[in-house]
Order: C-alpha cells, then structure tokens, then sequence
DNA sequence: AAAATTTTTAGGTCTTACCTAACATTAATA
DNA sequence: TATTAATGTTAGGTAAGACCTAAAAATTTT
C-alpha cells in the first residue's frame, strides 16, 4: 500500500502542506494549475492519485485535507528541503531564494542518510535560513550524542 | 536538435565514458545490461535512442563510440558528479564509496550554479575523493579573480 | 435565479522505460 | 571449417506518468 510518490506528486505535497498547514489557507485547483502551469483538470488528476496512495483525502469539489501519511510525507520532504537550504546557505554562500529554488531541484532525490549528515554538521537546526521549522527526526536528531 | 538527455540516459553516458575513455575498454551491451540490472534488449535500445539524440555514434553489433557532443555531455556529468563527492566527503564526512553512491542520485538535477559555487569553494580542484579528473569549465575556472 | 467561475469527468496523446520471443551476427571450439 | 555457443538486435508488445481538450457538473457571485 505505500507506494512511493513520484518528484511530482511530492511537489504537490510541499505545496499543499505549506498552504494548508503552514499558512491556514485553503487550497484551491485553479490556484495549484496556476503554480505548476499546467490545466486544472491536470490538477484534479494529480489529487485524485494522491488520495488513492493515502497522502490526502480528496472530495470533488471540496478540497483536500492530508492524512497523517501525507503529513508525514510532507515533513519529511520539508525537512530534507530544509536542511538542503542550510547547506547551500551556510557553506556555499547562496542567497535564500536561489538557494529554495536548488534545494526543490534536490529534495526529492536526497538519501535519508545525506539529510542527517547535514543535519548533524549543523548541529540539528531548528529553523532553516527563511525562518521556516526543520522537522526532527528520531534516529538523527534524538539520538545519544555517541561518546 | 540538442535534445536533453533524460536522467537515465546520463547514466549510460557517464558509464560509457567511463569505461570507453577512462578504462580504454570496449563496452559491451551485456555488461551494460548487467550493471544496470535490465535485459540487454533494453540497452540496445537506449543506445539507439542516444544515437539518435547524436550522443554516439552506433553500429549494430560493432559497439559504441561518444561524438563530440558525447565526450562534452559526458564530462559535463562527471564533473557535476566528481564535485558533488568533493562536498561530501570534505564537509560532510562521507566514505568516498558512499559519496559516489549519494553524487549519482543527485549529479543529474545539479544546476551549474550549484556545481560552480562548489568548485569555487574548493578552489577548482582538478581530482575528486577518488583520484579521478574533474573536468573545468571556462566561465567558472577559467575566470578572472574578482578583486 | 441566472450568469460566471471553478472543478471534474471522459477520453484522448506522448514519452520513458521496461519486457519477451524470435532472429541475426559474431566468437569459440571440436 | 562447420557447428555450437554466446552475444546482440528487431519486432511487437505493456505500463506508468504527466500532460491535454471539450463537455458536463457543481459552486459562487451578482
């Protein structure tokens, strides 16, 4: 059953997390196709898959709402996103903008294991260089600090 | 006519290259098919795929041979990627095997920003973690100090 | 309640990346 | 060198993903 989202359903995840969650605004198909450019019905196609992989509840016509998968998945691949930005900002001097715009090329293919070494090197940040939380993961960010 | 090469097709390139200019071996469909894990249909076609994109030149039967659009493609990769493993390994303590492993999952959606802010900020070096050449690219090592 | 807007459905297309089975070629060996 | 074995190619599929248009349905606005 937990099948594995393609780098563009996770597009839509992030965007969908960020609107919905972060700023308790309602997300709308027209709004998403305009984003994206592509057809609202190409929208309407991408929510309909991702309720059928158990990332969103979907009710024609009234809009989505994520299940705790998909608000898992959505944090991870903000987390990753996240951390990628911290990267670029803090060692390869890029500015914030630039450095989302990488960090949206890279999220999807980066390895849990690169995420964390990143995370580590910074020493577990909680905010990224816009100000925007870094989820925490258990086996990276609460575990023991090794003697 | 330069159309883009999709990701998996840069891994043929970068493997043929590797193996034709680095190794000076012949490459052969059935190793190619092993390595990636498909049936040695499959690598005929998408051989005949990146001749036609004008990415090698290919006889049936005789094996393969990179164009000059091959060889840049190809160090174009190898460069995104031998970069990616000098990050890795330099500031994010990776083994050398493992950052080659993480730099192929990313080498292929690197934008040259990225990829020249990271050798700028080693100081354009010519071999990565594995002793092998990064190739240089004129308008980021080749240019003026900025004063 | 009519009109306008938004969203969905239905029915396509195209590309990428695979596959199997049969055939062709090249290489090895008896 | 003739046969067999190995390698490589062709032909003809499949399936998934990401798009599209046109028409219909639902919702919202006036």
């Amino acid at each position: 059953m937990p099948q594995n989202l393609t780098e563009n359903e996770g597009r839509y995840v992030k965007l969908i997390y960020r609107q919905l969650v972060e700023e308790r605004k309602r997300v709308r198909t027209t709004e998403i196709a305009e984003i994206f450019e592509v057809r609202p019905a190409t929208v309407t196609e991408t929510l309909q898959k991702l309720a059928q992989k158990n990332i969103l509840r979907y009710q024609p016509y009234q809009g989505v709402e994520l299940t705790r998968q998909g608000l898992s998945e959505a944090k991870l691949l903000l987390r990753r996103h996240r951390l990628l930005e911290t990267l670029l900002v803090n060692h390869l001097e890029y500015e914030v903008q630039e450095a989302c715009r990488e960090a949206s090329r890279l999220d999807h293919s980066t390895s849990k294991d690169l995420i964390d070494k990143i995370c580590q090197t910074y020493g577990h940040p909680r905010l990224c260089p816009c100000n925007k939380p870094i989820f925490t993961d258990k086996d990276c960010c609460e575990a023991e600090p090794n003697g």
